[in-house]
Formats: C-alpha cells, sequence, structure tokens
DNA sequence: AAAATTTGTGCAATCGTTCCCAAGAAGCCG
DNA sequence: CGGCTTCTTGGGAACGATTGCACAAATTTT
C-alpha cells in the first residue's frame, strides 16, 4: 500500500502541532523563521505532498477541470486539448479528459462522474448522438461553470467558442465552384450538432451565391459523425448511384473526410478527376495523401487556449457571471 | 457556487441522522423498509452523489488510475487509451490521462501529480527523454502499483508490457531486403528507450541473416522520436547526403515515419523509386498516402487492455504482488 | 409481568487539511 | 515587579462519508 507522508507525520516527527506545521508551509507571517526552516526541511526531506482529497473536501473545490470530447484521436481535438492543457497548467488547474465516442449515453456518464468527482467547471463539445441537453442544462443551473466549444448546444446560456463554420464552409464550396464544379454534394454530421447545421448553411449560401440550385439528394448526413466506417461508405455509396452524380463533395468533419478519400479510393474513383473534395480537417497529413483533398482548419489549439481562458474566469469569478460571450474564430482552407 | 447535496441535507430534510442515511442508501440489513424507501426516494429526487473526495479521504483510494503517455495525438497511444478504458470503465476505475510530449520534466511533474492525487495506480510509457527513471523507482518503492507499457524501463521491477518490437523490426527490415534492398538505413527515436533498443536488434538481426554488414552511418538517432519536425529532416538530410546512400528506411516510430515521409515529399524524392520505407506506425490512413510505406501495426488497444487487466490485479491484490510478468504480443507488418 | 432478545436509530471517531480562538512565553513600560 | 502588548504555538471544529458502539423501543421468552 502506497502511504504518502501526512501533516501529522511531519508534526510527530518534529514535536509540533498539525497547525503549526500547516502554517509553517503555507509561509503564514504568524511561524517563527527557524521553526519555518525546521519543517520546510523535513518535509523537502520525506517529499512532503498535501493530500489534494483532504484539501477538495476542505476548500470545495479540486483545482481541476473536466474535459468532454468525442474522441482524442480526431486531430481537431487532441490539439484543442493541448491548447487546454497549457492554459491550465499555467493556471494550476489540472484537466481530466473524456470521451464520449459520439454516444449519448457516455456522454451523460462522463458528465455525472465528472461532476461527482467535484470538478471546478467543464469544457464541452457535444457527441454526434446528443439531441437531449438536459443532463447539461441540470448541472448548468446548479452553477457548475461551464464553456462549449466546437459543438454547442442553442438552449444553454453560457460562453461558447466555435470556429467559424458557416464560412468555412462557404469557402469550401465556393473553392469547389471556382474549380469549376456545379453538382456539389454535402456529407455531414447528425443534424441536430451545431456544426452540421452552420456548415450546412454556409454551403447553401455558397450555392445560392452562385445561383446553383440546391439539390436535396446531394444532402447526405451520417448521425455517428463517420465513427462507423459503414455509415461513411453508405452515404458516398447513395451519392455515387444517383443518376445525376455529383462532381464534388464539401465534407463537414474530419473522420467523414477520412472515411469519404477511403470509400472513394476502395471503389477505384478517381479524385480530383472524377470527383473533387474539400472538407473539414485537422489532420497534418493531408498533404501526404494520393488523392488532393482542400481542408478546412480550425484554430483548434487556440480555441482549445481562449475555451480554458473563459472557462477559468467564470471559476474564479466572485460575483455571478451574466454576460456571455459567443467567440467566433475564422478558419483556414489550404487548397490542394 | 456548485453545491451537490449531502448525507446531511438529506438526513435534514428526513428528521434522521446521517448515519442512517448512510445506511440505508448502502442497503444495510439493519435499517427498516420503509425508512429506506424514504431515504432511497428522496436520493433519487433530489440526485444525491457522494462526495468521491470525501470516499477517497476515507477510504484511502479513489477508484482511478493515471496514465502517462507522450502524446493523443499519437495514433498507437490513442488506440491504448481505448483499450485501457474500456477494461477500468468496465471494472468501476476511472482513468485520468496525462501527456509527456516527450519531456522528462513533463513527465516527473505528471507523475509526481498523479501520485499526490491519490490514484491507486499507474499506467506508464516512458518519454523519449527519459533516461533516468529514479521518479518512478522512488514511487514503486513506496508501494505505487505500476505497469509499464511500450516504453518500458530496465530497472524497475513490475509487471510489463511491449510490442514484439524486435521481430516487428526484423519483418520489416526482411521485407525491405527481400524486395531487393541491401543499403538499409534505420531511423529510430532516442538510443535509451527499450522500443528503440528493441527495433534496432531487429533490424541488426534481419541484415546478418542475410550477410549484409552493417553500416554505423546508416543509423540515426533522434532524440525527442521525431517531436520536432527539424530533427527529422536533419536526420533523413543526413541520409540522403551521404556518398553511399541508402535505398531504403527502416524507421523505428510512428511520428519519424510520418516525418521521415514528408521530407522526402518536400525534397521530391520518390519513393519507391529511390528509396524505400518501412516503419513502425499506427495510423490507420497509411493507405491513402501517395507514398507507399510499409508499416508495423502494435496491437495498441490489446496492449492497453492488457496493461490495465495487469495494473488493477495489482492494486486489488490483498497480498504484495511478487512475481511479475513481461507480456509480448506480436505486431503486424502491412506491405504496401 | 419481568427479563431477554431483537430491531432500528444516533453518537462519535476517523481520514488530512485549514483556520478561528485561546493560551503560554517573552519582552516592554511604568 | 505587576500589567501590557507582541510573538508563537496548540487545541479543536469543520469539510462528507463510513462504521463500531451504545441505547432506546419493540418484540419475544420465561
Amino acid at each position: 500500500m502506497f502511504e504518502p507522508p501526512t501533516l501529522k507525520d511531519i508534526a510527530n516527527a518534529l514535536g509540533l502541532s498539525t497547525s503549526t506545521v500547516s502554517r509553517a508551509l503555507r509561509d503564514t507571517y504568524e511561524i517563527s523563521a527557524k521553526t519555518k526552516k525546521l519543517v520546510f526541511d523535513y518535509a523537502e526531506k520525506i517529499n512532503y505532498q498535501p493530500n489534494p482529497n483532504a484539501l477538495s473536501l476542505k476548500e470545495r473545490r479540486s483545482k481541476s477541470i473536466g474535459v468532454v470530447v468525442s474522441e482524442v484521436a480526431n486531430h481537431y481535438f487532441s490539439q484543442a486539448i493541448n491548447g487546454i492543457e497549457s492554459i491550465a497548467y499555467d493556471k494550476g488547474y489540472h484537466v481530466i479528459i473524456t470521451q464520449t465516442h459520439e454516444s449519448y449515453d457516455r456522454e451523460k456518464i462522463n458528465v455525472q462522474h465528472l461532476a461527482s468527482r467535484s470538478v471546478d467547471g467543464l469544457l464541452v463539445s457535444l457527441s454526434a448522438e446528443t439531441a437531449d441537453t438536459a443532463h447539461l442544462k441540470y448541472l448548468h443551473e446548479r452553477g457548475m461553470p461551464m464553456v462549449f466549444f466546437d459543438r454547442i448546444p442553442n438552449d444553454i446560456h453560457t460562453h461558447k467558442i466555435t470556429a467559424n463554420n458557416e464560412q468555412g464552409a462557404f469557402n469550401a464550396t465556393t473553392h469547389l465552384i471556382q474549380s469549376g464544379r456545379r453538382k456539389i454534394a454535402h456529407l455531414t454530421s447528425s443534424d441536430h450538432l451545431s456544426i452540421s447545421i452552420e456548415r450546412l448553411r454556409g454551403y447553401t449560401e455558397a450555392l445560392n451565391k452562385h445561383d446553383i440550385k440546391l439539390n436535396p439528394d446531394y444532402i447526405k448526413h451520417c448521425p455517428h459523425g463517420g465513427m462507423f466506417p459503414e455509415e461513411t461508405e453508405q452515404a458516398v455509396l447513395e451519392l455515387l448511384n444517383l443518376k445525376d452524380k455529383p462532381d464534388a463533395i464539401c465534407i463537414a468533419g474530419d473522420r467523414l473526410s477520412i472515411g469519404c478519400l477511403e470509400v472513394l479510393k476502395k471503389l477505384n474513383v478517381k479524385v480530383p478527376k472524377q470527383i473533387a473534395l474539400a472538407g473539414f480537417s485537422n489532420s497534418d497529413v493531408l498533404n501526404l495523401f494520393e488523392y488532393p483533398i482542400s481542408s478546412v482548419r480550425q484554430p483548434a489549439f487556440e480555441m482549445g487556449e481562449t475555451a480554458t481562458e473563459m472557462l477559468l474566469q467564470l471559476i474564479e469569478s466572485k460575483y455571478p457571471v451574466t454576460e456571455f460571450h459567443n467567440k467566433v474564430i475564422d478558419t483556414q482552407l489550404f487548397v490542394r
């Protein structure tokens, strides 16, 4: 059994009381210099670390924040997590990462667990399955500080940060149009997700602007954001089997972009000759791909940083915060 | 402020004592059925969750395990983490993930923090910089259950799990030889890392078996495992600038493999015509790449699962465990 | 009906830490 | 030398949950 040293151990060894030791270590003015030195040196020697559980219990906060994302294997999220950690560590907070794998049930469990584990706040990006946000609303109403990023709900009033999804999809679609395509499909995630709605809007606007009529058959939703390869494959096949086959696809997600490329490669459909692609992705290996795919890259690291700053502001604010920001950061289009 | 309900809240509301409420919730035999029902219903209504900090303090364990990896963005690690979580959640344990970004200092800080946070055990894969394992040894000697996976130390006696790195590198190198190459270089991570040593051994053996003389100039170490692109670039450039240029590279790491491809593409060196590649990688998009690279894939998920099972066995064992396993799982070669 | 047993509940200590309050020692002034 | 701060230090109550022990009420036994 691993039993780290406690204040009492130091107190006993030095013939002091725990209160004195505690004060000495916290460098309070009321403790004499020589007692402090005595305590400091001994604590150093036995490598004393305060028990964070006892502290959390006493202080009613844990100096840790919970993160809920769909998957760390997703480049967007792993980059965002790096941004989150960079700020959190700086401010002395710890980060607990949980994955939903796009499952609503898993999201409920994770959120519940993080809350009961008394994290001081939550950074959440909704799962693709999540249509009902009652579990989050419940916590939020009871005062749990919460910031949403990337995939945000519209019925919870707090800080939110997103990439400019509309503009990103608009740019991607416009790029496809400008390279001579007219029959542009849209492959996207579940229809209730904020990112899907915004990206669909950007796609639609680009078509409108160039007087291209929107073809409903060209819009394909993958309810699990491409988590299951079959889902993507079926959607792509449906597009390819249309009598009026699209000549380009604007893809609204990292996983979907990769999945789509895989399907096209498997079917030996030539990109971009037969079909051109542009999609959201934060992968850093797209330029190594055989088939070129223009990509919309989200400022993931920066979004993680900003979300964390916002959350810490909520956590550390002495007064209830009533004014909430809805920050939107521009995406970048990489033409390939 | 978020203030979850406590036992006392229930006790006050129901006119009972906290002990009665506690016993009722734990379904003890000594509490009457109607009191139990009363308590259950009320707890349900106000959504009572026991405070885990109080529990950890009392029980001296946290039902959570700490994970130390270099980067979650690395496919090998994100897959391993999925394996870890699958077992841990099943057994009611929580998982706290930390990243070292291949930094020794960060590793020390993370390990220290996890220990002080009273995790019940640790799953560790060493950072590329880590040559000295005193920080881990210290904890281990004091009874912290610990299992190493992938990058293991040789001076800490506990359960360990690795891929068969020697065989993997042997197979990769043999494959390069069989496709007609003779001048095979080896691009690898820092020289003290267990995986580097084992993979180098596999590489050497394959050369020996085919009577190819080992050329020391062909072996290039990247001390940070390719964390910094310049590092990889320089190593590859050095190989390409040799008067007796290699015609193939056996690459000992995910990040290095990707980095190497990037450099070659940038320099417009044709793969596999000018130089053939085979490398360790768990990326699932290698077959989308323009340049083919044969890959050695580690059973990441399975390794994560096994490591977690081993750790839980250590944690939950009533008697000190003295017999340790050193499990080695075979890799898979994907020829491209 | 008195004694013994069972049943249901509460008190208080514990885990490690902080912090309010009190108290002892030392120094200083008159 | 008594009375006064000032400086250190210790005692003890929290924080939330569990649990051995005690004790009352209800039930059974003699």
